[in-house]
RNA sequence: GCGGGCGUAACUCAAUUGGUAGAGUGUCAGCCUUCCAAGCUGAAUGUUGCCGGUUCGAACCCGGUCGCCCGCUCCA
């Protein structure tokens, strides 16, 4: 992390210069949902082009996919997030904390077996065992724990609130005429798009085992707490591959990966210091999940997942075919096998990085004791690569640098600009983390048909012949490292 | 969702605390300007988040609502 310590300056910087505003901010905003304005825009495309070029076509072995954000109801009911997805909460109005209602009822039930009353234990089992069948299953539970007279553990009060579902699904009517019944759900996830598409694609693209498929897209939750900006949004984009494995070789795979996404976070120019492994212990492993890692960024807010990387066994294949009632399993030729896929499964926010990416960017220094502000990203990501101007409004040296942008255009994300000093065009593209300006002066008209190259990161210059000037550009974008 | 804090221009903030809003930065225009937010002149932008109440009068007090921050909780 540089010298944040907070999100606020990064929340201030990306409204300011039109990365990032709030939704509907004009009505008043609408909780944890942003939207990217012309530099975000710019820099997510970036993000997003450069992992699908790294995550498909540099492995001949991955393709990619783009699934509907609609999926059919089932999808849901197979990848077990309708279940886990629901959980019934209830809080302790003493304490204001918050317990799950089937989890105090466990607890208690525990605790009447441990206390010899087994009689008792096994009746409220059998109450919870059919809860949901009576009224529904929050009342069913709310009435187990009033009739038991079931004390919050860490108040010992018992003032309890209803106790409410948290379906962390969107559902949305499918249909002009839809009732209740045929409601669809947002994904929450992207994989399950891939997972029910598996077996079209093995079918139509000559893939074999091992082969990924990838896919970036919206996700949506309804996060109880959805908070730090773009961190935590309720519609957020995934870059999701799934990598399609013989049971066996999963492990291997696993660390495979995990290897080469580290390694993809420094080639975009994360600095190294500010990227860690965080091991799922294996007690809080995900419902699907054989083992599961996160790749962390250090942001102002500590320590937080932007990938992760889990292996995800043959779960979703195995359920998606019980319930479809299709075949999902990979015939092997060559060793005449048959089995169902594990699958190691890489998913990465792309909204969170791009926190990332202007976290680790984010600099101020101090200049002649002037403050400079200034986003040293990797020049592939950023929104504005190359700045051209004259050094001062006039003619001559306005139609050079029009040219020289008119040609670098073709390659590169140009602006030009003339007004104001030439020290404050520096200033304001820093801000917008160009890498690269080039200036026209007179002696480019008049003696020496060269140009200034100014580098962002440490404020060098350089004369260089006009044409040399995409060359220079290459060249810097190759040479550069974060600093 | 609960508790606490907060909400004034695009950004950061001020307003002698009830007397109807200002500064710096930024933006735009003009002049000037031969390399790091220079200078000068001028301009635009606010029903003080929104709605209601109290009051002769509300940015300020009260209620509601929306949003943000911190903590709790949750985290597939």
């Amino acid at each position: 992390m540089s010298n944040l310590d907070s999100l606020d300056t990064i929340v201030s910087l990306a409204k300011a210069r039109g990365f990032i505003f709030q939704s509907s901010e004009i009505y008043g905003g609408l909780s944890a949902v942003y939207d990217y304005g012309p530099l975000g825009v710019e820099l997510k495309r970036n993000i997003q082009n450069i992992w699908w070029k790294d995550m498909t076509q540099r492995h001949e072995n991955i393709v990619g996919v783009d699934a509907a954000v609609f999926m059919h109801p089932k999808v849901w009911e197979a990848s077990g997030h309708i279940e886990g997805f629901n959980d019934p909460m209830i809080d302790d109005k003493q304490s204001k904390k918050r317990y799950r209602a089937d989890m105090l009822i466990e607890d208690c039930i525990l605790n009447l077996a441990k206390d010899g009353k087994k009689e008792k234990a096994a009746e409220i089992q059998e109450l919870l065992n059919t809860s949901g069948t009576r009224k529904n299953l929050a009342k069913d539970l709310y009435d187990i724990i009033i009739e038991n007279e079931i004390k919050a553990p860490d108040s010992g009060a018992f003032d309890w609130t209803e106790v409410r579902q948290f379906n962390l699904m969107f559902k949305t009517a499918f249909g002009a005429t839809s009732s209740e019944d045929d409601g669809v759900y947002l994904r929450p996830e992207t994989a399950q798009g891939i997972f029910v598409n598996y077996k079209n694609i093995l079918d139509t693209s000559r893939v074999s085992v091992p082969f990924g498929i990838a896919q970036t897209g919206k996700a949506f939750r309804n996060e109880v707490v959805a908070r730090q900006f773009v961190f935590r949004m309720r519609e957020f984009e995934q870059m999701e591959m799934q990598y399609f494995v013989e049971p066996g070789t999963d492990s291997n795979a696993y660390a495979l990966w995990k290897k080469k996404r580290l390694s993809w976070h420094k080639s975009i120019g994360i600095r190294e210091e500010n990227l860690r492994f965080s091991d799922h212990p294996k007690d809080k492993l995900a419902h699907y999940a054989l083992a599961a890692v996160d790749v962390q960024y250090k942001f102002p807010i500590g320590w937080q997942e932007v990938e992760g990387i889990h292996n995800r066994s043959d779960f979703d294949l195995t359920q998606h075919q019980k319930l479809s009632g299709k075949k999902l399993d990979y015939f092997d030729q060559k060793n005449n096998k048959r089995y169902v896929p594990y699958v190691i499964e890489t998913s990465i926010g792309l909204d969170r990085c791009i926190l990332m990416v202007l976290c680790d960017a984010y600099r101020e220094e101090e200049v002649n004791g002037e403050k400079r502000t200034v986003l040293k990203m990797h020049p592939e990501l950023a929104p504005i690569q190359v700045g051209v101007f004259p050094l001062v409004k006039k003619s001559g040296l306005q139609e050079v640098a029009r040219k020289i942008e008119a040609e670098l255009i073709e390659h590169y994300s140009v602006r030009y600009d003339e007004t104001g000093s030439i020290g404050k065009r520096y200033r304001r593209l820093d801000e917008a983390g160009t890498p690269f300006c080039i200036t026209v002066d007179f002696d480019t008209i008049e003696t020496d048909n060269k140009v200034t190259i100014r580098y962002r990161d440490d404020m060098s210059q350089e004369r260089i012949p006009l044409n040399k000037i995409a060359y220079a550009i290459k060249e810097g974008i190759k040479d550069w490292k974060p600093s």
